[in-house]
Formats: C-alpha cells, structure tokens, sequence
DNA sequence: TTGCTCCTCACGTCACGTGAGGTGGC
DNA sequence: TTGCTCCTCACGTCACGTGAGGTGGC
C-alpha cells in the first residue's frame, strides 16, 4: 500500500507538508503519478514523458509506472522556470547537469544572462514593429469602412 | 535560349526593370530560377520549395526545372510580409487564398488585426518579465562575483 | 573529367500533441 | 463488465534544415 499510490484518486497527497502518514524519518517521501504530477505543475503527462526521453528527468519506475519524488518536481520547477526565461531544452538540459541528485538551480553564466536578455529585445523589436504595422492596417480598414482587404505593396 | 535562362550565372537578371532583351509586348516576363529567386529575396532555395510542398507557390516547371516569374515573386513578398506580421503559413495561405493569378494584398479583417495585436502583446509582456528576471539573476551574480551559479527557488 | 545548378527522397530539429491499441487493479 | 489510470509505439505539427544520391548542360 505504501509503495503503490498512484492510484489514490484525486490530488490529497501534495497538500500534505507537515501531515505524517507512514512516513519514515526523512519526513520527505512524498510521491506522485504522472497525471498527479502533471496537473500540480500545469502541463500534461505527455510532455513530462516527452522530457523524460530528452533526458531532463528520470523518475523511479515500479514496473512500467514512473513514480516522482519531490527532487523530480524541483526539477520540473526549474525547468520550467528555464522555459520562462526562454532557454530550449538542451539549455535546460546543461544548467541542470552535473547537480547530483536534485538541482538546487540554474547555473548560469552573467554572459549567457546577457546574451538572452539580448535575445529577448530582438524579439521585442520585432513585436513591435508587428504591432504598428498590424495598427497603421487595422486605421486603413477602418476608414475605408468595408470591413475587408488591406495591405498594399 | 529564352526558355532556359536558369543557368545565366550572376543575378543580373533582376536588376532590369527597364531594358527590353526579347521581352514581347507586356514588357514583363522577367523570370528567375530557385537560387536567383532566394537570394533575391533573402531566403534559401529549400525554403522556397517547402511553401510550394505547402501549396503558397506554384512556380512554372521546365521539364523538373522551376521557373519563377514576378508574380511569383510578388507572392513571395507578401508571404514575408504575413510572417513578419507574426502569422503562421496557413494563415498567410488563406489570406492570399482565392486571388487569382498575382495577389495584390494580405486580405485580413479588422478583428483578424485585433487579435494578432493582442498575441503579439502577450508575447511581449513574457519576453519583459524574463528580461526583468535575467537582470536581477545577472545583478546578483555580479555581485557574489563568482562567475557562476544563481537562480534559486 | 571537373564544376556548377538543379532535382527528389527521406530523415532531423523543436516541443510537444494525437490517436491506436493494450495493461492492471478496483 | 464498465471505468479509471497507466503504458508504449508511431505518426502529426510547425517552418524549415540537412545530408544522400542523381541529373543536365557548359
């Protein structure tokens, strides 16, 4: 009973922090289903499968189940959190290697810092020259008033 | 001799807007092959023939060759032009979808415009917060002044 | 013959999503 | 038996890129 609860129905288990079932002494065995998992950080079970093939996680498996530990939803916060700042995954992938265990963060460099914040402004710039040209469209159709075609060479 | 100018070597085609080789009455056969045309227009040849495999583009063929002409590099701007308002292929295909021959515009409506504003500005908002985080990761890693390693939890 | 441009498969990349078909325990 | 969650192929999406191997005309 212990080991198998993955089928436990519903998301009671990672609202316990302080609430000692059958826990051992570490007081840090809490464990997770793949959907559990998924739905407590807001993505679907496909992309954690999907990042357990690209080699960022590899939880415990009992048979075929994959069963997560709180070190493997660190992991995932920090990925996501990697996500967030606009890595890819294979950046991911290296700011998270090397960390025996569970990763305690990003490591990164004040260059690789720069250089995305770089990365980011490009694509501001170009948002925002999407945005006047997509506005200066938009007034035309509203003063032709037609409601249709637009854009000329 | 007329038919085949694909291997006249040197882009020297396209900057003739004026001079008359063997052009007839309409002044406007000027035609380009696949390198010829890309490079014209900032793009590779494998490019060009996935938006034909997409169906955005259906240059003439002289046996397996593709001959381009300037309709279809017209289309080609505009295709660029959809791309650089932030649309996806398939958008940009049903905007010049039903023109026939040489479109003259990016048919789009009012509320098209709308919503392509608001998910260009979405995208913005999330490229500044991850600006604003990667400052403060590379603040705080100037100041511990390692070189490496942040971005706790 | 080398050298150039052109061609068609067919598979890779990115971050997943979408069925198809099957297992296992209540 | 139905119903739930879980699983593994394997192929699709997006906008191309990357070889692999071959053609054709100077």
């Amino acid at each position: 009973r212990r080991e198998m609860r993955q089928h436990s129905s519903g998301p009671a288990i990672f609202a316990s922090a302080g609430a000692d079932e059958d826990c051992g002494p570490s007081a840090k065995s809490l464990e997770f289903s793949i959907t559990e998992l998924a739905a407590s950080v807001g993505m679907t079970p496909r992309a954690l499968r999907f990042y357990e093939r690209k080699g960022l996680i590899s939880p415990r498996r009992v048979g075929r189940l994959r069963i997560y530990s709180e070190r493997d939803r660190d992991r995932i916060g920090l990925i996501l959190k990697g996500k967030a700042l606009g890595f890819t995954l294979s950046e991911i992938s290296e700011m998270i290697a090397g960390q025996e265990g569970s990763p305690r963060a990003l490591r990164l460099t004040r260059e690789k810092c720069l250089d995305q914040i770089a990365f980011c402004e490009r694509q501001i710039r170009d948002l925002t020259n999407a945005i006047a040209e997509l506005r200066r469209l938009h007034a035309a159709l509203c003063t032709r008033a037609d409601g249709h075609e637009a854009t000329g060479p």
